[in-house]
DNA sequence: GTATGACTGAACTAATCCGTTTAGTTCAGT
DNA sequence: ACTGAACTAAACGGATTAGTTCAGTCATAC
C-alpha cells in the first residue's frame, strides 16, 4: 500500500500540456494518486455504473492509457478507493480521546466524535456508493466493512469495557451496548443516505449525540455519578433540543 | 443476436398459444402486474443498471414491445416499484398492535414488529436498490423516504405519545426518541446492507429489540412500574440475551 | 547526444442496451 | 368469416462506453 494522498496543490487543471513530472520519481506516483482522487470524485459525484473511465482520465488530468497502465479497469479502481477511504474513515475514528475520568464526558466526546464523521458528506457518499456495488460485488462491502465500521465498533466496545471495569458503567453484553448507542446516533443516516439534501446540520449531530448519551448513562450508567433521588440526570444542563 | 431461444419447442409452459389472457378485460392489468413483479424481481437481483429490459421483459413471460406499452420506460418502471413495495412496507408496520396495557410489552411488541420488517430480506434488498438510485434520482429516495420510514417513525412516534399521555412514560422530545427506538433496533441493517450474508436470524433480531426495549425504559419509563431503589429494573427478570 | 520509458491524444474495436419498428398472430365480440 | 385491439418475435438504429492500440512527444539517465 503506497498510499500518497497529497491533499497540496495538484496541479489541478493545467491549461495545456506542460508535462509537470519534474519530480522524476516521484512523478509515477503522484500521477496515481491522481488518478486515484479523481476516480473517488467522479464515483462519488456519478455513481459507479454512471462514471466513465474517459471521465476520470479527464478530471486526473491524465490520458485514458494511462489509466489503464496503472490499474487493470475500472474495478480495481473501485476497490483501492473503497479500501483507502474506508480505511481513512476508520482512522479519523480511532484517533484517541483524552482519557476523560468522567463517564458522561467522556461517552459524549466518544459519541460526538463518531457522529461527526459518520454524517460527514464524504462518508455518506462512499457508503452509497459501497451500498449500491455489494450486492454485485460481495467483496467490495465486506471490504469497506471490515475497514471502516467494525473496527470503529470494535474501538467504542473496548472504551466501553474499559469504562465498565473502572466501575462507571453496568453492562452485561458490551459488544450490544456499543450498537445500541451506535444506532442512536446514527439513527437519522438513512434519511441523508436517501435524500442528501436532509443532511443535518453539524449542531444537530452533536446536540443527538449527547441526548443520546443521556438515554445511554440511564440504562448502563453507576448512579455513583448522579444524584440517587432523579433517575435522570435532570437535564436541567440544557434544553435537549426540541425540533429536528 | 441475444436470445435465439424460441425457435424450436423450449415454451417454457403455455406448449401451444394459449395466450393466457382469456379474461379479456382483466388481462390487461394482469401482464401490467406480471411486469412490475418481474421488474421488481430482476431489479433486486441485479439492481438497476444491470437489468436490462430484456431481461423484464422475459421474466415476465411479455414481449419487449408489451413492457413498452404498458410503462413509458425503466425509469417509470422503478418508480412504480419503489412506490409500490415501500407503501406495502409502510402497512405492515401501520398494522395496529393491540392495545397492550403494559408499557413494557406493547412497547416490546411494536419494537420486534419494526425489527421483522426493516429485517426482511426484500425490505433490505429494496433499501438497497433505493439507495444505490436515489443519488442519481433524488425523487426515488424522497418517495420512498416519504412512503415508508416516515410513516412508519410517525406511527411508532404516536404510540409513545399515547403511552406519554397515559402517564407510562415520561419523555421530553418524543420525535427524537422515536428515532432513538428505531435507531437501537436497526443498528444492524447496515451489516446487512453492506453484506447479505450478515442478514440476522429471526430470533437474533427479536432478542435484541426486546434488550432495546429496556435500554428505553430505562430512560424514559416513569418509576411506576420498577422499583424505586435500583435505577434499573434489576435485570433479574430475564438474562439480557448474551451472544450477540 | 542518444537511448529509455513514461506519457499523450486520438482513433478504433467490440459489446451492451434502450427504445422503436415491423410483420405476423391470437382472440373476443359480432 | 370479419374486424380491431392486444400481443409476440425479431431485428434494427443509435448511443454509450470499457478497454486497446499506436505513432509521436518529452524528460531524464547514461
Amino acid at each position: 500500500m503506497e498510499r500518497r494522498q497529497e491533499t497540496s496543490g495538484n496541479a489541478h487543471h493545467q491549461i495545456r500540456g506542460p508535462r509537470v513530472p519534474a519530480g522524476g520519481a516521484g512523478a509515477r506516483d503522484k500521477k496515481r494518486a491522481a488518478i486515484i482522487e479523481a476516480a473517488q470524485a467522479v464515483f462519488l459525484e456519478r455513481g459507479f455504473a454512471n462514471a466513465t473511465m474517459d471521465l476520470i482520465a479527464t478530471t486526473a488530468d491524465v490520458s485514458k492509457a494511462t489509466v489503464y497502465a496503472k490499474f487493470s479497469g475500472k474495478d480495481e479502481l473501485l476497490t483501492e478507493i473503497v479500501a483507502s477511504a474506508a480505511g481513512r474513515i476508520g482512522q479519523e475514528i480511532d484517533r484517541h480521546t483524552g482519557p476523560e475520568e468522567d463517564p458522561r464526558t467522556r461517552l459524549t466526546a466518544l459519541a460526538c466524535r463518531y457522529a461527526q464523521v459518520l454524517f460527514d458528506a464524504q462518508t455518506i457518499g462512499l457508503l452509497r456508493l459501497v451500498v449500491a456495488e455489494s450486492h454485485n460485488r460481495p467483496d467490495i462491502g465486506r471490504r469497506y466493512l471490515e475497514a471502516g465500521p467494525l473496527p470503529a465498533i470494535a474501538h467504542l466496545t473496548s472504551a466501553l469495557r474499559e469504562l465498565v471495569d473502572r466501575g462507571d458503567l453496568a453492562i452485561d453484553d458490551v459488544d450490544h451496548a456499543a450498537l445500541q448507542l451506535v444506532g442512536m446516533v446514527q439513527a437519522k443516516r438513512l434519511y441523508s443516505l436517501l435524500d442528501p439534501s436532509l443532511l443535518p446540520s453539524e449542531e444537530e449531530v452533536t446536540a443527538t449525540a449527547t441526548a443520546d448519551v443521556e438515554v445511554f448513562l440511564a440504562a448502563y450508567g453507576t448512579g455513583d455519578r448522579t444524584p440517587h433521588g432523579s433517575r435522570r440526570p435532570a437535564t436541567g444542563r440544557e434544553k435537549r433540543q426540541k425540533r429536528q
